[in-house]
Parts: C-alpha cells; structure tokens; sequence
RNA sequence: GGCCCGUUCGUCUAUCGGCUAGGACGCCAGGUUUUCAUCCUGGUAAGAGGGGUUCGAUUCCCCUACGGGCUACCA
C-alpha cells in the first residue's frame, strides 16, 4: 500500500470523452482506490479556441455513468481548487516568472509566420527545424537580444511567448512504471512554449504547475505524453520539486487497420466510441453512445480495464470492487492494444444474466411502444425466458414479441417443416386436449401433452413443430410449454385455432 | 525525415531462462435443448527475421524489419 496517493484526470473540454480516456481515467481511478488515495478531476480548458460547450458536463455525466465518480474536482471543490485551469490563470504567471529569473526560460518575440518560414525552409533542404540549443541565439528572444531590445519589446507590448532553455549535452534517465527506465539525449528536445502570446500557459507549464500544487503523487495518462516525459522532468527539477511517478498507458488502436482508434472506427464498423451520446453543439451530428447502445456500465468497465491490462490469472470477469483490489499498474501491458467490439458484446451478454428481470422489463418496457398497456410484471416473466439469448435489452422484442401479440405469418422454411398432410387434424385434436387441461401450469402442459402424443404414437415433431409455429411464427423461442402457459389458456387455444383456419386456406 | 516506445494465435493476453507455449473473444465441429439461442465438450491458430550470450532462449543483448506515438503559441 503507498501511502497519501493522489491521481488525477485531466482532460480537455473540447468534446466528448473519447473510450480512450475513459479507461486513462479508469485506471487513475483504480489505483486511487486500491491504495485508499484521492481521484482528482481538472479540466484542462487552457486552449479557448477549442473550448466546447458542454463538453465538460459530458465528461462529469461519463465518469459517473461508468461508476467512476471522482473525489475531487469542478463541483467537488477540496483545499487545491479550483479545477479549471482557466480559473487557475493567475497562478502560472508567476511561475513562468520564477523560470526565467532563474535562468531555465526565457521571452521569445518569433512571429508565427517567422516560424512556419524557419520550419518550411528547413524541410526543403532536407532537415528538422528545432528551437534549441543550436538555433536560439540566431532568433528573437531575450537570449540573443540586449536587456534594452528586450525590455522595450515588453513595454511596447509586443506578443510573446515563454519558452523553456532546455539543457545541451544531458543524458536525462526518466523512470516510468510501466516502462522501467527510458534514456533521452536532451539536445533532441526543443524549447518548448510555456506561456502562450495570449498569456495562457500551454499544457506544459499548468500541468506541472498543477500536479504539484495539487500534490498529485502519480501521474497515469495516455503514451502520447511519453515525448514530453522529458520536458516534464526538466521543470520539475527547474523549480526543484520533487517530481510525481509515471505510468504511461498503451494506446487504443483500431480494430482493423493502422492507427489509433478514433470516432470514425466506430461509424464505419458500427460500435461506440463514447460513453454516452454525444450531439455536436455546431454541426448537430449525433455519435453514438455505450450507454444509449444497451451496454451496462460493469461490461464497458470490465470491457476497458482488459485492454492493457490483466491480473495474471484467468479470471476475466471482474466487478469493479474486484478491479479495485486486484489493480496494479506493474501489470500493464506495453504495447498498443487493437479494440474488440466482439469481446465487448461478450462482456455485455455476461452482464445482462446478472440483471434483475424487474429493472430490465423497467427498461425494456420504456423502449418498447407496444408495451405501454402490458403488466411489468409479465414483461419481467417474459424477460425472465429470454434473458440467457439476449445481449442487449433492444434484443427483446425480436427475441420475445409473441408473448405481446400473436404471430401474423409462419415463417415459410419452417412452415415447409412442419406442416405434413394430418397437421390440420392433429393440430384440432390438441385443441381438445389443451382444452382439457383444468389447471394450466407448465408441468400439466409437459404431462398432458406429451402424454397423449405417447399414447396416440404420433411422433413429437409433428406436434411440437407446427404448434410451436402457431404460437411463435418461427422455429425459436424458449419452451413450448412456458411460452403456453405465460400467455395463458384462451391466447393458446386462440392461435393454435389460428394455424388451423391458415391450414384449410391451404396457404401452405 | 528526426526522436521515443513497442512486437506471443485473426483479436485481448499468460509466461518474469527449462514449453507438449496456457486462457478468453471469434471461428469450426460435436453434445444438450424434439426449435433457435444459451450452455457444455472438443478443435483451429502464435513468440517478426537475423545474429549473439547460455547446457538451454518466447524470455537477456545487438542489428534489421514492422507497428505505434510525438515532432503546434492543441491537449
């Protein structure tokens, strides 16, 4: 048990949360718990231009969906907020000062335009433009200029931006849960941008300006942070404090094809890429969500916390309690890891046996028009004969519709089946029969029925098939037997009177 | 292009120098269910290639190939 630990999410409002960042969050949340620690939420808004409305609810309404609420955060104020970087604005001013006093930053005045023309002219020739070591002195900034160029430039109030003099000939050994020890040259790094022109600062800076005033003791997140590992290192020891753990987690690739996996993956091969559904505020389109789609948040979890990692047993089924105690980020796996949508359906169908048939014949039942007038506890029965073959609860109707009404038409191929020469009259004759039965329970049903197919040695199948057709319209369902007696004496009678009236209209 | 990270069945993965390479999803077959599905049993299928180190390498090292990420005044 590590003791204190506090992690934290941190993602960019600028629209839904991706499944990606659900189980980087899953997994802060995880360890959190396991070591009795605190699960921090801050919404890293630093960037106006990509804000999105309502994106930062929908990440809110995403955690507390899957079961993952956090401990502290926008809305849960604690002694570190506030939780928006927007908010925190004043805060990374200062520090970016305290840089630059200290000689490990400086003001850099390169237009963007200067820029974009240094990286294209480089690229002609065959070579990277870097801003470092190597190149700084050659452009406008508070290194190459005199204290008087500079200091009118900042009165003048001419834009500018902060960058980070990162070191020259230093071999950084950076650690990372995950990864063990990772070796980086720091004459390949650039110099970074801390604080933008528009005096927000970027990623960077907040970042670690953050996580230490916050106290974050682990730092979990997606492995395309891996390159600023360095950077990230170097202010830490820059503003000489004692850096969190990292733990970079493997990416989410596509099911088929190259890449990470993305919102397209999902239109193209029809699964979710969201938690929950998500209406753009600009174009009006609408992704599809976990939630909306039929998948209870326990499989979308179990689903997540399997990608990239395993407990090194066989167990596969996991609740999250049972997540949360067996959880350890030295388990996680390296490599990218390619989504399933089968193996989620999979997880979804395990879920939905775990289901109580009244909450499901609640939900099915709101779904479902033709349900309005049926007794919830009927529907819940029904539920109850079918929950093993269904995967999601819009399965329902396909799998039980003949319980609310009866069949129109017989399927042709099994009406081909089970229609012989005598089905008309034996069909006549079980009419009878079930008509004799004075208590209707299944186990008079199984008896009686069987019983009289027994002593007439008419053989099972030409009973059992066309009375199941008269009943379900199709070879499928649960038991004859079950499905007579849900829907009662009368209805059976009703529809097997049905196949025999169809019978003498030789339709078939 | 440069830098970093990675590479076991089609997919998710186990193995921390001894392997007849295990499990799950998917797929296929059989059984149960006088239906369909579920379920059960079985099958299919893998350590990228080449060098080392070692009595022995999937496991450790190097090279190559391939994959991924980053390379913005985005996060």
């Amino acid at each position: 048990m590590i003791e204190n630990v506090r992690v934290r999410f941190a993602p960019s409002p600028t629209g839904p949360l991706h499944i990606g960042g659900v189980r980087t969050a899953l997994f802060n949340y995880l360890f959190a718990k396991k070591h009795n620690g605190t699960f921090v939420l801050r919404i890293e808004d630093t960037d106006q231009s990509r804000y999105v409305e309502g994106a930062e609810q929908y990440i809110i309404d995403a955690l507390n969906w899957c079961g993952i609420p956090y401990d502290e955060g926008v809305g849960k104020e604690g002694k570190y907020g506030s939780y928006r970087q927007s908010e925190r604005k004043h805060l990374y001013k200062d520090y970016a000062d305290k840089l630059i006093a200290s000689g490990n930053a400086y003001y850099a005045f390169d237009t963007s335009e200067e820029l974009d023309f240094h990286r294209k002219d480089h690229e002609a020739k065959g070579k990277t433009f870097i801003y470092n070591w190597h190149n700084r002195l050659k452009l406008k900034n508070s290194l190459s200029l005199s204290d008087e160029e500079v200091q009118a430039k900042l009165n003048s109030g001419d834009d500018y931006v902060i960058r980070f003099k990162s070191p020259q000939d230093e071999t950084l050994h950076l650690t990372d849960i995950i990864r063990g020890d990772i070796t980086i040259d720091t004459n390949v790094l650039d110099d970074k941008i801390l604080c933008k022109s528009d005096g927000m600062p970027t990623y960077h800076l907040a970042n670690i300006v953050d996580d230490h005033l916050m106290e974050i003791t682990h730092v979990i997140r997606g492995e395309e942070w891996l390159p600023s590992l360095a950077l990230h290192q170097l202010l830490y020891n820059a503003f000489s404090w004692k850096s969190p753990e990292f733990a970079h987690l493997p990416l989410i690739l596509k099911p088929t094809g190259k890449g990470k996996l993305s919102k397209r993956d999902g239109d193209k091969l029809g699964f979710p890429v969201f938690p929950l559904e998500w209406k753009d505020p600009k174009t009006g389109d609408v992704s599809k969500g976990y939630k909306e789609e039929g998948y209870f948040p326990e499989a979308v979890v179990n689903f997540l916390a399997f990608l990239g990692w395993n407990p090194g047993t066989e167990q596969e089924i996991f609740s999250l309690d049972e997540l949360v105690s067996t959880f350890d980020l030295e388990r996680v796996h390296k490599a990218g890891a390619r989504f399933d949508p089968d193996k989620t359906k999979w997880y979804n169908h395990h879920y939905m046996q775990q289901q109580h048939n009244d909450e499901l014949a609640r939900v099915f039942k709101s779904q479902q028009p033709q349900l309005a007038t049926i007794d919830i506890d009927y529907i819940a029965l029904v539920i109850g004969l079918n929950k093993e073959r269904a995967t999601f609860v819009s399965d329902f109707w396909d799998l039980s519709h003949f319980f609310f009404e009866a069949p129109k038409t017989y399927e042709e191929k099994a009406s081909k089946k089970a229609f012989k020469d005598n089905t008309k009259e034996l069909m006549e004759e079980l009419v009878s029969v079930v008509n004799s039965i004075e208590e209707f329970s299944v186990e008079n049903l199984q008896i009686q029925i069987k019983s009289w197919i027994a002593s007439n040695e008419i053989g099972f199948g030409k009973v059992m098939m066309p009375l199941r057709l008269s009943l379900v319209g199709a070879l499928k369902g649960p038991e004859v037997f079950d499905i007579m007696f849900l829907i009662g004496k009368t209805e059976t009678i009703k529809r097997i009177e049905n196949i025999i009236h169809n019978l003498q209209l030789n339709m078939y």
